[in-house]
DNA sequence: CATAGATCCTGTATGC
DNA sequence: TGCATACAGGATCTAT
């Protein structure tokens, strides 16, 4: 369950330990472990140099040298990126490897449910004088990026005839939050997920932003959030976000701000964790 | 067209 | 003890 706090401890590694290295060779040992992607991913990496390692949302892509083309990857629900020594005997849910012509730590992908992915594709211009890959342009601004537009945010918030939390979800309208943000947010905000997007104004808007900010800054600062084994940093170490949770697993638990049992309901096909007397419906 | 729900996947935990 | 079932959920596809 990477969101953005984990993806982003995740790039901030990834940049530091591959920036600027030429990829030797790449292995891809599970076939699901590349989608959307035309042709042989090794032939479109060999000899290429990584430029940095940027992130929107969830994604993340490394922008190739002097190509246009970057390479994208998405965690999907357990997917790792590991910086190992090639001497480490591999993974069992090892996907693929990238080596590096310096012979240094080699990057793995591992992905035990392999709802992840990786991909080339080229990059086109993301309107702020900047790029993104072409196949994640539909995919909006998170709320930790400096050009998040807010009023736009809110615009297409009541233009939705939906609940809250199917909105936060919707990667299109605001990226980066998945299930477990989403709760942690909408509990800080005394906001329950099944309350109308249109029955929210501007200020309730704003105040519910303010609270997904908070908390995945907070999240960031701890490491991210693990709750196994399956979240870790690019070194294979856990974040401890987890002991600071007040909704998300937290069911049969006293809410912290009132006492009364956390409930959880089925919602999308997942959990959704709520203090039935502080978070509202309108 | 917009929204709601189903689906993919596998290891772990729980129940009978 | 062992088998069956529930659960975790991001993104995308299908149905209404």
């Amino acid at each position: 369950m990477p969101e953005l706090p984990e993806v982003e401890v995740v790039r901030r590694g990834l940049d530091r330990w591959v920036t600027g290295r030429i990829i030797a060779d790449v292995e891809v040992l599970h076939a699901r472990a590349v989608r959307r992607h035309e042709g042989s991913l090794k032939d479109d990496l060999i000899g290429q140099q990584i430029a940095c390692v940027s992130r929107r949302g969830k994604y993340l892509w490394m922008p190739l040298s002097g190509t246009g083309v970057a390479l994208v990857a998405h965690l999907g629900m357990s997917g790792q990126l590991l910086m190992q020594p090639s001497s480490t005997p591999d993974e069992t849910h090892l996907r693929a490897r990238f080596t590096f012509t310096d012979r240094g730590p080699e990057l793995r992908f591992v992905d035990q449910r392999t709802f992840g992915g990786l991909m080339v594709t080229p990059l086109v211009a993301d309107g702020a004088g900047g790029q993104l890959p072409e196949i994640i342009s539909h995919i909006a601004r998170d709320p930790l990026d400096p050009a998040f537009d807010e009023e736009a945010f809110e615009t297409r918030l009541h233009a939705r005839d939906t609940e809250i939390k199917r909105a936060l979800l919707d990667q299109s309208l605001v990226s980066g939050i998945g299930n477990i943000y989403a709760d942690e947010s909408l509990w800080r905000a005394g906001l329950h997920g099944r309350c109308r997007t249109g029955l929210l104004d501007g200020s309730r808007v704003q105040d519910l932003l303010s609270h997904v900010r908070a908390v995945m800054i907070e999240a960031l600062a701890q490491g991210g959030t693990s709750f196994d084994s399956l979240y870790v940093n690019v070194n294979g170490e856990s974040g401890y976000f987890d002991r600071s949770l007040d909704a998300y697993g937290q069911e049969g638990e006293p809410c912290s701000r009132c006492g009364t049992l956390i409930e959880r309901e089925r919602f999308m096909n997942r959990s959704s964790t709520f203090c039935p007397r502080c978070q509202l419906n309108s």
